[in-house]
DNA sequence: TATGAATGAGACTTCATTCAT
DNA sequence: AATGAATGAAGTCTCATTCAT
């Protein structure tokens, strides 16, 4: 039915982040992302089987590329400590260079039903893997502490990663993410306290 | 106009958290609710403005709660350390205590369309400036690094504590939260490295 | 049921005829009209059947007045002209002297549903045959055209009066209606034309 | 928005017309005219922006031509006696065609709400400005009193048109309009008294 | 492939009226 | 006589989706 990655299977998708970021989610109706995209209404159920579908496969195409990113970086690096740092800077990184799509992503696409933060969960599914393995990988080298319960880390790194991110929306970008990256690092990894250096 | 503090005042904003929970944000109509509660639907607009005011009304007085019981629990702390570990548990506690309402908090509400959202956030404030003024006092004492930047340190602990009650929630509360605190305390306290004890 | 002639009876005819003035008939409520009369709700329902027949009332009460002190005056002159002369200025000043009254029988009772609108009619009945015994005495005594169509002189006499209270309401009664009385009878009198004098 | 002069355009309008003169002002819901007009109920809202909507250009519409045929006749005429003659035939002439129509524009269309009654008198104006002009020709002509007040004559004429259809109206139709005119004209030219022939 | 006019289900809110006190 | 809290019916409009062209 849906033929992925269309000229205009792509259009659709950037349209619906630009209506959405532009508009917000309630006021992102089907007609605004066909006329956004330059196609009519009809079209659309040409490449994806609902609306919904198309929040789906938008959320699905911008977090692969996004894990593919974090991924790729990561494997770069030798220690936890410097994947860690790359991770939050990939993270950071990647959201600071599309505003419009961290709007998506950490705002308007949370006003979703149930059924479509399901599969969204879904698809954060990846990344979470990716945060998990890093986590053992520290407690196997013996950098991470080994009473670590590795749910709580990676619940730690994602939440604070998160809630700093929608911080930075809210705040319309007006600080810079990336600059975060050495304190966040250093505070993941040391704590409120710190560590005695 | 809407009369706070009514016995049905009261009725109806549990029959709301109660609908939400049971059915979700999208599928809480104010004629569910009235049953719920048992009144009239017209009803409702004797003690709420409309149905917004209902949510508005549900959030300020459950986290209004939530934020006092909390801040009195760490009001009966000496330090910052011991401070947190009842800010995490009080935290755990309230929200284990209630899964409708952890439910209506960290799912369904956040569906809401923007302006309540802002509300929302408006009332939240006043667990955020909780969370600041301990930081800023774990600063003071020298026991939080005085590296600390105390937004993103009030960012982490948000972030942490949220994630893991959302986890909670999706997980249908099949584990315990209050458990959590020692691991989730010493871990925002020490970080992934850990303290070398 | 309805014992016509309390105090509060009174009161409430009166404060519906402000509140329908001030609010207009859509945004007159039974809820305001009581709080303007001060009285409950509840009260209102001892007096009047229904809110169709608190404004049934008014109209008999205030119209009632209306037509007895116009046939008064009308009875102490002599001949049709005079009469017509003295029916105008009656029609004029007592509307003139009451303006919510004016705005509430020329606009905002207009919009009112066709059940009450024939009720009403009944009640304009009375000051229509005034009108109707007013020319067939005018043509009986020769003064006015034996030619005329009693029924058809009788809507262009009213119309014209109530147009012109009508166009004095919305210029929000910022030119004098008694002092068109001459113009308003010498024309109706004599028509477009005039009469060669 | 609403694409003005579509089939269905039309086809709404009229059947706006057919369900207000049918079931009156306050039961023409939405629902109805959309069943009468052979439309689903969302339809109508591609041709008008809300029921208000419907009614100003059912107004404008029908009264848009009904001016302008009148003030086409008119035209034709060369003295004020004789255009005012076509006038009142035109006036009874085109509202005794449609009887609906007549009882729309009489009755139920006053009954709405203030906002409504507005823009309606809005349209109005377009006619009370033929009446207007009429009476000044006949005072530049000579044929009408140097005397007359043209806004007094004015409410003259209109209101007693006004009456004559709403009394027709009221009748049911039961008697000819356009069987007036003559009489009406001669009334509206002499006056009560009539002019000594 | 593409179009876009048409569809129709679904919910918030108002307010006249009642009735237990 | 008086109160006023409670009732509950009813209507406008939006928008995802379809389907004839």
């Amino acid at each position: 039915m849906s033929k992925k990655r269309g000229q205009k299977y792509d259009r659709i998708i950037e349209a619906a982040v630009t209506v959405i970021a532009k508009y917000g989610f309630h006021q992102a109706q089907v007609a605004k992302i066909a006329k956004e995209a330059g196609v009519a209404d009809g079209t659309i159920y040409l490449y994806f089987k609902n609306k919904e579908d198309i929040l789906i496969s938008l959320f699905e195409e911008k977090m692969g590329a996004f894990v593919a990113e974090s991924r790729r970086k990561i494997g770069l690096e030798q220690t936890a400590k410097e994947k860690l740092r790359v991770l939050v800077h990939a993270h950071f990184t990647q959201l600071e260079a599309d505003f419009h799509l961290a709007v998506v992503t950490q705002l308007e696409l949370r006003q979703s039903k149930p059924e479509l933060r399901l599969k969204i969960n879904h698809v954060l599914k990846g990344y979470l893997s990716l945060l998990d393995e890093l986590i053992q990988e520290g407690k196997d080298s013996g950098l991470f502490s080994s009473e670590l319960d590795r749910l709580l880390a990676r619940q730690m790194v994602f939440g604070t990663l998160d809630e700093v991110v929608s911080n930075w929306v809210m705040a319309e970008g007006k600080f810079s993410l990336a600059k975060q990256t050495e304190k966040v690092q250093k505070m993941l990894l040391d704590g409120l306290v710190g560590k005695a250096t």
